[in-house]
DNA sequence: CCTGCGACTGTGAACGTTCACAGAAACGAA
DNA sequence: TTCGTTTCTGTGAACGTTCACAGTCGCAGG
């Protein structure tokens, strides 16, 4: 808890006015820095009276440790770096967000690095930069398989932990499950009495794009229905918008598209070409942005508990910090079916 | 450039082999550490042989000089803090990434603090941690009244620019002027022959929504077009919704709304209720998401530039970093009507 | 009265840089 | 030869902490 000082009115240009150091609340409390430094690691053996001169005068000098110096001496620097690559898009943004939270609660500082492009070379670069600049751990959220392949190329000189990286071994790896989202999807989709569920898919680079093809193929199969095409995107509206012209053309009653933003762009479609939404096709979509409840019609989809996501890898990574070893778990966060009103039951 | 080394493939557990320091690249190169500085400083004063000798020798050993025992003794860090209130919303996102872009190129490193409530305390407390952290300078990216209100609050120790803060001078600004921006949508939506133009706004407190309702109303004045109620939002697609259900009772026949979102809600109202866009109800949006383009109809809507905002907020900063002296200054970015479909001549 | 021990406190060095200065070569000029 | 310059290079201290150790003090036991 961080008390707030009362700000100090000062005139412009006076920047920086020197803060107090150990030394000056030790020369204060009449002690040595280094009783000044074990009050502050609250040590068993200082004397209570002089435990109360030290934070009296701590409290009087407004003093705080300066953590570059702590960084120095200890090789730690209580931060953590996120890479990521596109914090504009809803998921990671989120994510971002609950790790930085979670982050906080832990005292930890973060610092960001966002890749222009993705490959190797660009998450190895970032990855080292966040080193350099000495963070104790990296997070790397990016979802794409040439993030994931970069990954075990990363010089392991730091914990790392992967968000949404698919089922590779190399890292330890927080993700939602996909799998189980894209299968809750098309089982409801079957259970409305679709004869099957058509999806449109992510990009083939993207691993949720991969599970949650997985998901959809899996569950069609238990479910003995037949297994129509696979339409491709690439998570954009408009993406969803072409998908939709080349789904009409087909005897598709239900679709499960792989986010909410293809989902958009396909009910656009639908609608431009007068093909009623759900009643003469269903669909479901996969994020629960904010706006999914406002689309027309409102978007039935699988939420995404990003924040959850944000708080598991920091504990990933916290854990690797304390035992200084490598963890090569997953933590799987369970997705959720939201359902909303494009889906119904099928026409016949 | 940095360059990328071939990762050390290492095995589990062996995290922090002690990497160079600048003694050792001294040492190899048969000089004193002082002169692997100078070197490294490119001081003109080394003689050129052992230029070379030292550059090998930190080529040798991949040296890479510390940034925390460099922050120690310099002070600086080379660092920028960001502090954001809700990096899931479009807008701050983007201005968190383009700033992050700058950054980069200037090869300063960003941390980020985000706010989970907005008031004074949860300001002041969070350029504190940046500014304990070590940053050099902080971009406080919180359009709202509250935040501009607590940035006269914090102790000016470190530079510090604000993103959208409106018209007030404590601080210097970036911003995108809303304005203008406003004035045109509600000019754009005149020129088609509507009598006058309604508003939904962004909340109150929200500096930006009160520039728009100021660059809408300035718009209609100089038109003399009646001045209808202002509608309120909160940005989301559900206040939308519920503005355009007051909307529908009115004879309005174009409406200014001040984000895409509310747009967006607005629209899923108005199609429930089987009134036509834009045949009888022309709509503006704000912000020109990715999604509007793709919203029932394509969205006209007013695009901003956020990436240049993150660029000029850096620009502003380093200038101030440089001179010691912060700049009073506002860098105001112009947007960008940009036309789709949601807005057609008045019905007559 | 000394010794030993626990409780507490202080000192020196280290972390990896930069800054301010001092020192050594090299070289031409007196 | 000696000196003064110029050019280059090295030394010591500092930044603000922590770590490992070495005190000092009071008091009980022999």
């Amino acid at each position: 808890m961080a008390r707030v000082k009362p700000a100090p009115r000062r005139g412009p240009g006076q920047f920086r006015r020197r803060a107090a150091v150990m030394t000056d609340v030790a020369r204060l409390a009449g002690v040595s820095y280094q009783t000044v430094s074990r009050v502050l690691h609250d040590s068993p053996d200082v004397k209570r009276s002089t435990r109360d001169r030290v934070l009296a005068a701590i409290q009087r000098l407004d003093y705080r440790p300066n953590p570059v110096a702590q960084a120095l001496v200890t090789g730690r620097s209580r931060s953590l770096g996120v890479v990521s690559f596109d914090t504009t898009l809803y998921g990671p943004a989120s994510t971002l967000l609950g790790l930085e939270q979670a982050a906080h609660d832990a005292e930890y500082a973060v610092a960001i690095a966002s890749l222009r492009a993705l490959n190797r070379a660009t998450v190895v670069e970032a990855v080292d930069r966040l080193v350099r600049q000495g963070v104790d751990g990296v997070v790397v959220v990016a979802p794409q398989r040439a993030a994931v392949e970069a990954l075990r190329h990363v010089p392991q000189v730091v914990p790392v932990v992967a968000v949404e990286a698919g089922p590779d071994d190399s890292v330890p790896v927080v993700a939602v499950d996909q799998f189980s989202g894209a299968a809750s999807a098309t089982r409801h989709l079957l259970e409305l009495g679709h004869r099957t569920v058509w999806h449109v898919a992510g990009p083939e680079d993207w691993l949720e794009a991969e599970q949650r093809v997985a998901g959809w193929k899996a569950e069609l199969q238990a479910a003995k229905a037949p297994l129509p095409p696979l339409l491709r995107g690439d998570w954009s509206a408009r993406s969803g918008y072409e998908a939709a012209q080349r789904l009409v053309a087909t005897d598709a009653t239900a679709v499960f598209v792989a986010n909410d933003q293809m989902a958009l762009g396909l009910l656009r479609y639908l609608y431009e070409v007068g093909r009623e939404t759900p009643r003469t096709l269903s669909v479901v979509g996969f994020d629960d942005i904010p706006e999914a409840a406002y689309f027309t019609p409102p978007l039935t989809t699988v939420r995404q508990d990003f924040a959850e996501v944000g708080r598991r890898c920091l504990r990933l990574l916290l854990g690797q910090l304390e035992r200084r070893t490598p963890a090569y778990q997953r933590a799987l966060v369970a997705p959720e079916l939201v359902v909303r009103r494009s889906t119904a039951a099928a026409p016949r």
